[in-house]
RNA sequence: GGGCUCGUGGUCUAGUUGGUUAUGACGUCGCCUUCACACGGCGGAGGUCCGGAGUUCGAAUCUCCGCGGGCCCA
């Protein structure tokens, strides 16, 4: 192949299509029947918006990262791809779209909607994926609103309704009064805002508030039992105003004296300390709102009313009756609805819940392997933190139906059968009669929570209910640190129900996705970028450099467009290096009997502890590290010095010669095509092609060859390439072309190799025995810490001071002589020549010549 | 209020087993179009390693206390 074949630019935005195009995604298969060690990840579904963001992004490239190198290092992988489907957002935008609420159309329609609505959404999402090159094992997607899916999402329920880890019970469950639904606490977000609190007459007493709207839920109200002001109320009995109904006068050690008046109005339920309270005290229910945040009848003259109204009308009212006396603002936490971010309330409610055995999912996650491994903290403080058991029945449509019915003659509750799933109870009937003899039941209309679907993604993708042979405990999983609380515990949990297992030997947490300013990404500010928009300008391999490199696994790592420049530049000069090299490649064999110069040696040792590196680094995930070694290595080692130096060889007529840098670069170019497989898939399948006949994604990780690293080796490369260096240095100190013709040099020193040098310098090089003839004076000392500190300890401190003010002369002299002895406060002290070295002068002799000094060789150049 | 985490030249970052002159990138300044690459090469400037105290002969690194940012939660 010619030069001129190789177009000097490489064009990302030509040749990735290509590739896209041409490759064969069964390569990326996994292999059921394989005898290869297995590798499976759990891909955490993302919920089809139709929008593969950037935080998504980073999160896939990470994976493939990870899949890419493991199936080069011969393992069966498995890079799934599944979507969870079910949620409110699509209920909400299908809404939007055909504008009708879901109870104007028939269940079946409207979930048949939703169904639509996400398959495109999915395709969408797909497409993304595929143009980032994410080698994903289309053979192993997943779709959790179909029935092959959600069946086990049924199967699962049944299976922990037996063993008596799911139960149904009245409990106080989050609302959120928009969105009709209960929600879990991993559903509520909290946000910081201002609210008013109201100071009142409360019969005798006085309290403060701010929720006066719940005044007519008011069941108790409570004082700490060490609050002298109050003590001679406890026990009676007090009048609710407005209301007039009568409540109990408490006591807890919980009640803060200092808030407010000290007094506290516990209502059913105004926040979670009010559910603690009702529980430990066993008051009585009062519900005051409704599940569509309505007031109740109990709420006399305002029923009816929206919370809010209710809110505003109460406070007028007792304001105008003086039962208001003061009002303050107060900075509060309110917790919203993630989804719509409605303040959420607390309501009792008949719902479905999991126990959670926190000791369990503590203990199981401790068999795990967390990247990094301090968010499993996160994951631990978070199970300490839960309240009351995980709700899981949902007051929605397009989700998981729950297989449960009610028996309309004794109200007993059926559950399905495992046999008859998967199935909606409110399409089939039960496949027996009632206990009592009934065969008439109406269904349960709650579905799922999402988190069931999604927390069986291992199980599923491991074969659970669809093969003999489960592969649980999975290999990895991949996730943001955003939904540790969510997903990662909900899969550990429910791994463990089902199976007795944990769900990943490892879990790789990455950071969140910020803008160029350190923020988050969000439309407020206007820093969203989207994957696409990247790619479109630069293609995927330079966007995936930037997930790479822009931080360390874990960390959150800000978009920047110059990271995405930065890849961009490296595969350019890539793409010159391989430019430079395929020429000289032309009609090359790689020969056994390869006599290698030193620089060579040089080369494939320093390559070979780097691809040691290298390997460890993507053993740990450390992904940044190891791409900036990479291109360390590319730029500096390979192009800026071998290639340099061996440049005269290339051009020469010693075939022997020439023949040890071809096959050295060849070495060294096919070695870096493949460690470039997993960050930039496109590009190294172009520059691999120019080698092989097949993928590069085929081929085998690069292996670490021993008996080519040579510390011996390498400290002799280091100075032919020291040397070479400092006389280009010289030549651009001097004003000198790099290229120009030097005169004689002279080099006093053990050198066994000079052509590269004489190559490269473009000069006649002489190698000299002995002592160079002109004189250097020594003019400075630098003491060696790593010596002196260990050995003399206090005393270092004082032996630098008397070093720095000595003469440099006549230690050097000393030195010579192998011991150093100075004055120290009086005190002799001896130190052997190692804990110093020198900073020498050179004098020249009236010569015209310029010395340079490289470790212990010395360089006389004649101008 | 609690937990986790971070704070290094203008910007971002390496340095997590304490050791001489603190790494690299981007930016910036100077020189160089030499047969892979000017999206390049060579060289330079630029740092109280957030502040304070402590441990130590010696601290970016270890301990404590502050200050400031981020995330998760109450």
């Amino acid at each position: 192949m010619s030069e001129n074949q190789l177009p000097k630019e490489y064009d990302p935005l030509t040749t990735e299509p290509k590739w896209m195009e041409s490759w064969n995604d069964s390569m990326y298969h996994f292999n059921w029947n394989s005898d290869k060690p297995q590798y499976i990840i759990d891909t955490p579904p993302p919920y089809p918006t139709g929008n593969f963001h950037i935080g998504n992004a980073l999160n896939w490239c990470y994976i493939d990262f990870a899949a890419r190198y493991k199936r080069m290092r011969n393992y069966n992988v498995m890079f799934p791809q599944g979507w969870d489907c079910h949620g409110l957002p699509t209920e909400v935008k299908v809404e939007e779209i055909h504008n009708i609420t879901k109870n104007q159309v028939p269940r079946a329609e409207f979930r048949k909607m939703c169904e639509e609505l996400t398959a495109q959404n999915i395709e969408k999402m797909r497409n993304t994926m595929k143009r980032l090159a994410f080698s994903i094992d289309w053979s192993n997607e997943y779709i959790t609103m179909k029935p092959e899916y959600y069946g086990k999402t049924q199967h699962s329920f049944v299976q922990m309704h037996n063993s008596g880890r799911i139960y149904q019970s009245d409990h106080p469950v989050n609302w959120c009064p928009r969105c009709e639904t209960a929600i879990a606490f991993a559903e509520v977000e909290y946000d910081a805002r201002q609210t008013t609190l109201n100071f009142f007459h409360f019969d005798k007493l006085d309290v403060a508030t701010t929720r006066p709207e719940l005044l007519a839920a008011c069941v108790a109200v409570a004082v700490n039992p060490q609050d002298e002001r109050y003590k001679q109320y406890i026990g009676h009995e007090i009048k609710v105003p407005i209301f007039d109904h009568m409540v109990p006068m408490l006591s807890d050690k919980e009640v803060d004296p200092e808030f407010g008046t000290g007094v506290v109005m516990i209502c059913t339920f105004g926040d979670k300390q009010d559910v603690r309270w009702w529980a430990e005290h066993s008051l009585p229910l009062r519900r005051a709102i409704d599940s569509s945040g309505q007031m109740t009848s109990i709420a006399g003259k305002y029923e009816g009313m929206s919370i809010s109204e209710c809110k505003d009308a109460i406070t007028r009212d007792m304001k105008d009756e003086g039962i208001i006396y003061k009002q303050e603002l107060l900075d509060q936490n309110v917790g919203l609805c993630w989804r719509c971010s409605t303040p959420i309330e607390i309501m009792s409610e008949k719902q479905w819940f999991v126990k959670i055995d926190a000791g369990d999912i503590i203990s199981k996650s401790s068999e795990i392997e967390w990247v990094p491994p301090y968010m499993e903290t996160r994951l631990k403080n978070w199970t300490g933190t839960m309240e009351w058991d995980w709700c899981i029945s949902r007051q929605r449509i397009f989700a998981t139906p729950i297989p449960v019915w009610y028996c309309n003659q004794c109200g007993a509750v059926k559950v399905a059968k495992e046999e008859w799933l998967p199935l909606d109870p409110n399409i089939s009937q039960p496949g027996d009669p009632c206990e009592c003899g009934s065969t008439s039941f109406s269904p349960e209309e709650d579905v799922l929570d999402t988190w069931m679907d999604s927390s069986i993604s291992a199980l599923h993708v491991a074969g659970w209910l669809s093969r003999d042979d489960v592969r649980l405990p999975t290999q990895m999983r991949p996730q943001g640190h955003d939904i540790i609380r969510t997903w990662a515990f909900y899969t550990i949990l429910r791994s463990s129900a089902l199976c007795g297992l944990r769900p990943w030997d490892s879990i790789v947490v990455n950071g969140m996705v910020l803008g160029e300013e350190g923020q988050k990404m969000s439309k407020s500010l206007g820093n969203i970028v989207m994957p696409e928009e990247v790619i479109s300008k630069y293609g995927s391999d330079a966007f995936r450099q930037w997930a790479a490199i822009g931080g360390a696994t874990g960390s959150d790592i800000m978009f920047r467009w110059k990271d995405v420049v930065a890849g961009h530049r490296f595969q350019q000069k890539i793409w010159s290096i391989v430019r430079f090299c395929i020429p000289h490649l032309e009609g090359f064999e790689p020969k056994e009997d390869t006599e290698y110069g030193i620089i060579d040696k040089w080369l494939l040792s320093k390559l070979n502890t780097f691809i040691g590196n290298v390997t460890v680094s993507m053993d740990a995930y450390q992904y940044d590290e190891t791409l900036k070694n990479i291109r360390t290595f590319t730029w500096d080692i390979l192009a800026d010095n071998y290639i340099e130096l061996i440049k005269s060889r290339l051009y020469g007529d010693d075939t022997g010669a020439r023949q040890a840098a071809q096959q050295t670069l060849y070495i060294t170019v096919d070695t870096l095509s493949r460690m470039l497989a997993p960050f930039m898939p496109y590009f190294a399948e172009e520059v691999y092609s120019l080698l092989h006949e097949h993928s590069v994604h085929t081929s085998q990780w690069p292996g670490m060859d021993r008996s080519c690293i040579d510390p011996v080796v390498e400290a002799k490369g280091e100075q032919v390439k020291e040397i070479t260096a400092a006389i280009r240095r010289f030549k651009s100190k001097s004003g000198m072309a790099l290229n120009a013709r030097l005169g004689r040099v002279r080099i006093y020193g053990q050198i066994e190799d000079i052509s590269d040098i004489t190559g490269t310098v473009n000069a006649d090089v002489d190698v000299v025995d002995g002592n160079p003839e002109f004189e250097y004076t020594v003019c400075g000392i630098k003491p060696n810490m790593s010596i002196i500190g260990p050995k003399f300890k206090k005393k270092a401190g004082a032996i630098i001071g008397v070093l720095g003010s000595a003469d440099p002369e006549s230690i050097a002299d000393q030195a010579q002589e192998g011991m150093i002895s100075i004055d120290v406060n009086g005190e002799v002290i001896a130190l052997e020549p190692e804990a110093v070295t020198f900073e020498k002068e050179i004098m020249s002799q009236g010569h015209l010549v310029d010395v340079l000094e490289v470790g212990n060789v010395m360089v006389v150049i004649e101008k």
